[in-house]
This record gives structure tokens, C-alpha cells and sequence, in this order.
DNA sequence: CCTTGTTTTAAACACTTGTTTAAAATGCTT
DNA sequence: AAGCATTTTAAACAAGTGTTTAAAACAAGG
């Protein structure tokens, strides 16, 4: 059986720019053929159907965005420390993928949507044993008293809306994209500050 | 000319909810009618086109969606009150429309997505004279230094991303609707402390 | 009643959708 | 070169799309 390289690949990742940017309603067959420069039987004859295709697609995108978040938890770091470099790297990681929030996002709330085994990355992200690391801080005092789901809701929020929001943003405030991107490296500092402070609070 | 009542306003309230809930592209006409319990023509009959129906549905929650910033920002209370009530308001509404958020970040994204003149919000958000409250506020001491426009984006960040990602949380941390909401009640004061105290430092 | 204008309907339009087919092109082994 | 499976193509398929049409149903006033 073949290289994966030339065709197969060649569609894969049409897909994946097309669907990233477009969602699954929201492009075609024939457009993600064309945008890999073959046929649009070429589509089905490597991947059986858009759906299939979709989501292999999206599962990458999952495990893309969760180990993300699994690499830095996983060094030896401070709680304090891996949660400022986890900022940075998150900030850093949606400069190059900004369409991966919304993607998730979107696909997440389509209905037949999901249909991954949640069990998979909850575990992935566990298995770093930061959960464990933060119950200790807190015992010690070091930590606020704050139920551990509340934490990557807190930094995804505050990591991910503003990449997403950016034509938002840019609508509301009447600003270009230049200034919007300029803003945004400020803003990722008060972000980092604002939750650090508030996490690890000075005694 | 009828009553806007009956028919025309059946189709808009079905349009809306069915628009809000899968968006532009994740719909169609037929749908809309059905919901509605209408025929198909009186879509277009009512409103031309499916684009026109979407126009207004969108402008519509845009303006609820500003609104609802503006309100609070104009009664007389100190600038800190202003935030903590805001946030308050901005979760319960949240609560009965959390399609919102998702649904205006989408649309606002999609090409040929967003044809609204942007001064038109920009201009109401300004005239409650909040921006103009917290340069004082900021030269006197009382507020951080940090660029307005990035306050608006931390409260949405903090407030409407929760509400956009309730299914990935449910997923991501194997919780239950049920679960999340309950978590919700909590995350939402931290939110709000977190915000206050990060905004308006003690001394 | 008939006439007028408005509202509603079923049917059709042209076009796009995802997917399949059957034939053509290509590559590889013998 | 011949035979083979694999890859690629253009064409077709049925179903669904937004939109239009032309006729029917309705309401109101003369």
C-alpha cells in the first residue's frame, strides 16, 4: 500500500485548513478537493466521506490542543512557574493556530458533534499529576481554595476568547488588525499577572 | 399593511432560535419553515432571502448583546460597583441566552460574515461615558494602568467563554450538564473577584 | 355578488450537495 | 511485453439547496 505522502496527505491537510477555517457546514467536498489541487472522488476513494474525513481532522486538532496543555504541566517546575509558562506557550501556540479554538468549539456544540471517548484526554491531562500538585499547594496554603475544574476554565478563557474574538473585537472597538495584534501582546501580560495573582495570592 | 404579528413574526422567532442554535450555514429555509409551521415561499415572501432573514437575526442580538453592556455602564454607581454588578448581570443573562456568544463570534467570522456599519456600537458603548470614568480613575490612582480596550476583552474572555464551552468542559473533564452548571455558580465568583481585584487594587 | 389587494399554497426552477460508477491512466512484477 | 492491482478521472446519481412562479384562498369594501 502506498506512500501517505503525494495525494492522501495532499487532502488530509486541505481538509484540515479548509474545516479549521470553515467548519464542517460550512465548506464542501469539491471545495477541500480543489483546495488539494485533485478530484473530488479523491475525497471519498481515500477517506470513504466528508463525515470520516471530518473527523479524523478534528480528533488531530483534540490532541493537538491538549498536548498543549499535557506539555508543560508534565516539567518540574513550580505550580506558580508552570502556570505563567503555560500562558506564554498557550499565547505563542494560537498566534500560529487561531483557528483552533473556535473549531473546537463549534464542532463541539454541533449536534452529532462529538463523538470521541471523553475519557481519553481528561486522562492525558491528569496523568501529568498537576491535579495532585495543586491539592498540595492548597493543603500548604499556598494555593487558593478553588475547585480544580474552575482552573483551565479560567485559563482557557482567558487565553482562548481573545483569539477568537478578534473580528469581535476589531468590530466593537473599531480598531485594525495591526492594532488589535499590538494589543493583544499587552493584553497576554495582564493575563498572566491577573491569574497568577490571583491563584497563588501573596500570603 | 397586516399586523406584524401571526406569520411574519412566527417566522422571525422560529428563524431566530434555529439561527442561533446551528447558525448561517448549518441551517436551511425548509427548516426555518417548519419550525415555524409556515411554508417555505412565506420565508421569502416575508424577507426576501434566507441572507436578508439572517442580516436582521444577527443585527438583533448584536444590538441585545451591546446592550446589555450599556445598560450598567450608564446608572451612577462607583466604577468598582459598575464591573461587579456587570459581571453579575452579564452571567444571568448569559444563563438564558448562552447561544450568543458562540453565535456572534461565528458569524463574525465567516466571510462575507459581518456587513454592519461598526461605529453604530462602538458609539453606544462610548456615550454611557464609562472610557472617559476610568482615565480619571486611572490618573487618580484608583485603577490600574492598563488599556481600556482590554477590559472589555477580559470580562467577555471571563464571561462568555464558560457559557461557549460548556460541551468541551463537560468532555475534557468528564463532567455532566448538571455538574458544569453547578461549578458555573462558583466560577462565576471567582470571576468576579478575580476581575475586581486585579482592575482596582488595593491601594 | 364581484372586485381588489393581500396572504398562502404546491409545484417547479436551476443549481449544489455528498457519493458512486465505470472507464481510463498509472505503476509494478513477472 | 503482458497482466495485475492501484490510482485517477469525468460523468452521473439521487437528494437537498435557495428561490420563483402561478394559481388558489382569503379578507374587505363597494
Amino acid at each position: 500500500m502506498g506512500k501517505d505522502s503525494s495525494t492522501e496527505e495532499k487532502i488530509r491537510n486541505a481538509a484540515r485548513q479548509v474545516f479549521l477555517s470553515k467548519g464542517f457546514d460550512g465548506c464542501t467536498s469539491r471545495e477541500i478537493a480543489k483546495a488539494a489541487g485533485e478530484n473530488v472522488a479523491l475525497v471519498n476513494y481515500y477517506f470513504r466521506s466528508k463525515s470520516q474525513l471530518f473527523k479524523l481532522i478534528f480528533e488531530d486538532a483534540m490532541e493537538e490542543f491538549v498536548n498543549s496543555m499535557v506539555l508543560v504541566f508534565g516539567s518540574d517546575r513550580s505550580l506558580k512557574e508552570k502556570m505563567a509558562i503555560f500562558i506564554e506557550k498557550e499565547y505563542d501556540f494560537l498566534a500560529k493556530h487561531p483557528e483552533i479554538p473556535s473549531f473546537l468549539l463549534n464542532e463541539m456544540n454541533r449536534e452529532d458533534g462529538c463523538s470521541i471517548p471523553p475519557n481519553v484526554h481528561f486522562e492525558k491531562i491528569a496523568s501529568t499529576g498537576v491535579f495532585e500538585e495543586c491539592i498540595k499547594a492548597q493543603q500548604a496554603g499556598k494555593m487558593r481554595e478553588i475547585d480544580l475544574r474552575s482552573i483551565p476554565l479560567l485559563i482557557m478563557s482567558n487565553c482562548h476568547y481573545p483569539v477568537m474574538a478578534k473580528n469581535l473585537m476589531m468590530h466593537l472597538q473599531s480598531m485594525s488588525a495591526d492594532e488589535f495584534d499590538q494589543n493583544l501582546k499587552l493584553h497576554r501580560e495582564h493575563v498572566a499577572r491577573m491569574l497568577v495573582d490571583y491563584l497563588f495570592p501573596e500570603n
